[in-house]
DNA sequence: TCTGGGGTCCTCTTTCTC
DNA sequence: TCTGGAGAAAGAGGACCC
């Protein structure tokens, strides 16, 4: 979906439609919070996803800055993959604003099913979106974000030469800021330049796994499945401050809190979890974790306070804390 | 001075068990 | 009895995704 988030709010609010729409935390670009999606109208003014709320209103002060609203956005996501789901039953979910579907068994013309695709969007949910077509995963996202907004691009393995490979590094999926550091650090700043080198040469920087991936990823290379049903494996509450917290008391009644909901999220899920962790992220932003694994599993309030609270008292409480967190993992449906 | 929240997966190290 | 290794599980951190 193209801007989903500040879509949405357009949609309901018509009075949005044309201006700059940043949706992000509680709405508040006063108070902590982070940028979710930024309509295309705010996006000139340099803000983008992931960006502090404080710097996207330097930015941009006149901008309408609204609360993340995700009981709304997922409902709408539902109708959206309902849509999709008629026309292919191979689905992968992506997140609340994306899907692959495997059409490859549907005898039509994909242009001709992705254009059915947008034009029933359009007209039963009143949003856009941007369709990549390729023999796979790999190239049908980076082709659905080549046209952005409202977009539809096909691309086929003799593309791959000539369209992908003058591409940045930045652009294939699983090289984010850090990976696209390092490699323009060796020189390496196009997916073109990234498949010239040796993938032994890769092997040696990142190891056998990513090694190969990336240097597959590089030849528009990408063999994986489509994951139509999958089981959450881990679950987890996490609360940034709006002021840094010193007092342990506060930061143990917050874990107090988080648990409660994590124990009511999974009993919700009917599973059972073995392993607590928390999760304390420092004024200084560095972040640790401390986990602990009960003797069975549990889905008992008191016994994962108890593991939560024991994980707590394992830190060192000398620097002040913005961020606390309770996960757990290690699930067992119950019977 | 600023940097959310919900996840997954990978890697490395430590600990346990045989 | 001591030592060492292999392999699994647990613990921690980090990169990445939406």
């Amino acid at each position: 979906m193209d801007a989903f988030f500040a879509s949405v709010e357009q949609k309901r609010r018509p009075e949005l439609v044309g201006k700059p729409v940043v949706i992000g935390g509680e709405g508040d670009p006063t108070r902590r919070g982070v940028v979710s999606t930024a309509s295309y109208e705010a996006r000139k003014f340099g803000i983008h996803s992931a960006m502090p709320l404080r710097t996207a209103y330097k930015l941009c002060p006149r901008a309408i800055f609204l609360p993340v609203d995700y009981k709304e956005y997922s409902r709408i996501s539902g109708k959206i993959k309902a849509i999709l789901s008629e026309f292919s039953p191979i689905m992968e979910d992506v997140g609340i604003d994306e899907a692959f579907l495997d059409i490859s068994e549907s005898g039509k013309a994909p242009q001709e099913m992705a254009r059915e695709i947008k034009k029933k969007i359009e007209d039963e949910i009143g949003l856009s979106c941007s369709i990549g077509i390729a023999p796979n995963k790999l190239l049908a996202k980076i082709a659905s974000d080549m046209q952005k907004p409202d977009g539809l691009t096909i691309l086929s393995e003799e593309d791959v030469e000539s369209r992908i490979w003058p591409l940045p590094v930045r652009k294939l999926w699983g090289v984010g800021p850090k990976t696209e550091a390092y490699l323009n650090g060796l020189g390496i700043t196009t997916i073109g330049e990234l498949a010239a080198v040796p993938v032994e040469e890769l092997f040696s920087h990142f190891g056998k796994s990513y090694g190969q991936y990336l240097h597959e990823a590089s030849q528009g290379v990408d063999e994986s499945p489509l994951v139509t049903h999958w089981e959450p494996k881990s679950v987890s509450r996490e609360t940034t401050f709006q002021a840094d917290v010193g007092k342990w008391q506060v930061l143990a009644k917050t874990v107090a809190e988080l648990t409660r909901e994590v124990v009511d999220d999974i009993g919700g899920r009917g599973c059972k979890c073995r392993t607590v962790t928390v999760k304390i992220r420092f004024n200084d932003f560095k972040t640790l974790t401390r986990a602990k694994t009960l003797a069975g599993h549990s889905d008992s309030l008191e016994e994962i306070r108890r593991a939560a609270f024991e994980c707590l008292n394992r830190f060192e409480l000398k620097k002040k804390v913005r961020l606390v967190g309770v996960r757990l993992s290690g699930f067992r449906a119950e019977k």
